[in-house]
DNA sequence: CGTGTATTTGAACCTCGTCAAGCCGGGTGG
DNA sequence: CCACCCGGCTTGACGAGGTTCAAATACACG
């Protein structure tokens, strides 16, 4: 049972997550923020709702008092012995669903906090990564789907995802290929406009 | 295995999660839509990643075919079966995880598409529908954050939020409270500002 | 080669962000 | 008890980034 003022820190982005905790009195703030200090708070957690459930090792949000609060602690190994039978399908379905999640909230501060050039850079990026992670060539995309789309996946029209693709162009940022393909051609361009968020997961 | 073409529903927010999909060859996206046809689409997934794992008996998100797609099934039920030990404890923690995925999953279409006025009245809808599953009233919300971290919650700036409070007051959907509670006049319009999405879970 | 669709580009417009001033409420100290 | 101060909130004026509408160009498919 530990209390907290307003603004204090639970604990952050990227931390080991020991402990969960129950809000017994006031209201915490899940958020996770960007290296210049624009941020998304992905959830008020008012009593009786719980924070910090983290499926990885690391917490995926930093949490933080919004006003003065009471809470409940936890600790995560215990809870985790009690409930995980090591299977390995378990463990396959559990790690499929922390990467959902994960994605789904760093998708939230991209929506809610970054430019139009920014969201395009980090949707490259996270495509370039992800081919990486498969193996694949992390500079050479491939990129099927329409430029609406990709609009309705960045929260914007498909004239700026268009204009802003001209523009990374001109800059000699990408290069267009053949049949739906884009050369990235200059990565470390496209990472800063992304914003790299304090902890890149993995 | 199972071919579709581009454009094809391979299942719509809301239907029963029957099954899960494997994507071998295109591209499959994930998306959530307001009734007007605004959407966003909360992922792509490329050749070797699962769509459709959902963790409740309903789909959460629809998902279509990006390009032309083959896909291996897989039944729900038989996966569940290998791998879910029905303890109880174990069932809290994964509707919990489903909750909080099902969240950010809704919040990404408010971050996408909505405007000021829309995102504030589908704060203050989901603030009120939580109360309500909690037993409280309704129509009586506790707000004790500051202005900034709720433009911080909605992808905006505190000014647009106040002016947005401004407005609801004065044509009288909300009304300010002592100690920053908030009493809701029209439910009905707020409702309706916050566009219904489809299906509004339980 | 011609038709239809997707993409690019341009120009005008609008919503929301920025900057700045004024207001309100609560706490402090004279 | 009241004047003062400070932080958070409200309101206004203005500007910028992105949307909308429209036209031109590129591209795919028969």
């Amino acid at each position: 049972m530990i209390q907290r003022k307003l603004g204090t820190l639970l604990f952050n982005e990227g931390d080991v997550a020991g402990f969960l905790y129950l809000v017994e009195k006031g209201v915490v703030q899940e958020q996770k923020s960007l290296a210049d200090g624009r941020r998304v708070i992905t959830a008020f957690r008012y009593p009786g709702e719980l924070v910090g459930l983290a499926l990885e090792h690391l917490h995926g949000c930093a949490a933080e008092a919004a006003t003065d609060v009471r809470l409940r602690c936890f600790s995560r190994q215990k809870l985790l012995e009690r409930i995980e039978p090591p299977s390995e399908l378990h463990q396959l379905f559990l790690s499929h669903l922390a990467q959902e999640l994960w994605q789904a909230q760093n998708h939230l501060l991209t929506l809610a906090r970054k430019t139009a050039t920014e969201r395009v850079a980090s949707f490259l990026v996270e495509l370039s990564d992800q081919a990486a992670r498969r193996g694949n060539c992390a500079t050479r995309l491939w990129i099927p789907m329409s430029r609406q789309a990709i609009a309705d996946h960045l929260g914007l029209t498909l004239e700026t995802v268009s204009r802003v693709f001209s523009q990374l162009r001109r800059k000699g940022t990408i290069s267009a290929e053949q049949d739906k393909f884009l050369k990235i051609l200059d990565l470390c361009t496209l990472q800063d406009l992304a914003g790299r968020s304090p902890n890149a997961m993995k």
